[in-house]
DNA sequence: TTGATAGGCAAGTGAGCAATTGCCTATCCT
DNA sequence: AGGATAGGCAATTGCTCACTTGCCTATCAA
């Protein structure tokens, strides 16, 4: 898959990862509910556009979805693309080994 | 788990990923022979001393055992920290949402 | 013991990334 | 219309990290 590079990139940031599990506990979340949840419960002094920033990197590794309505946003969890990790290493592949996954 | 970070961490670089590829298709290489597999097979031109430093992260991580053997170290996959990547997020977890997992 | 092989340590450099700051657009309410 | 709310864009900064270079140690074979 193409977009490996994003979906672990993504992964290596701890605030993002901490997003994650904010979404994995109530999805559909705007960015200022988001905002309020990382200084809330995990003391994250960080801006709306730090946390934007964030977002918007999850959502190119096809973590999180995001839906329009109005002047809102609402951002969901997709954990679709966290399969492939499990699989490319935790399956012994008895196939042809592939070129350049990455 | 505390050493999360170093996980996703050293799951980031798409040189070291290949790495993984490489032990999970022969295990007990040297550092010479990853070397050789990563400038061979992958086109990756890149020092001993670069691989070398790659795989400190990777055992860091837990991702690599290695075993002496007189001049030799060998190095080995271990894949055991990758369950809890899947863990974290596919299982909604109906548990208290722990504090700073990362 | 000399040379070759396998690996380690440490400092330096360059690029990428997280985060901030400042300003702008869009939607809703009164 | 006007203010308030929700979000976006762009430039800048500081720091982490991948990678190299240079030199050192350890093991084995002649």
């Amino acid at each position: 898959m193409v977009v490996a590079d994003d979906l672990f990139k993504a992964l290596a940031d701890p605030t993002r990862r901490t997003i994650l599990d904010e979404l994995a506990e109530k999805s559909g979340q705007t960015l200022f509910e988001i905002c309020s949840r990382l200084s809330m419960k995990h003391q994250l002094g960080i801006s709306r556009q730090g946390v934007s920033q964030h977002l918007a990197v999850l959502e190119a590794a096809g973590l999180v979805e995001t839906r329009r309505e109005g002047r809102y946003k609402f951002h969901d969890l997709n954990t679709a693309p966290l399969r492939q990790i499990a699989e490319r290493w935790l399956v012994p592949d008895t196939s042809e080994p592939e070129e350049s996954t990455s």
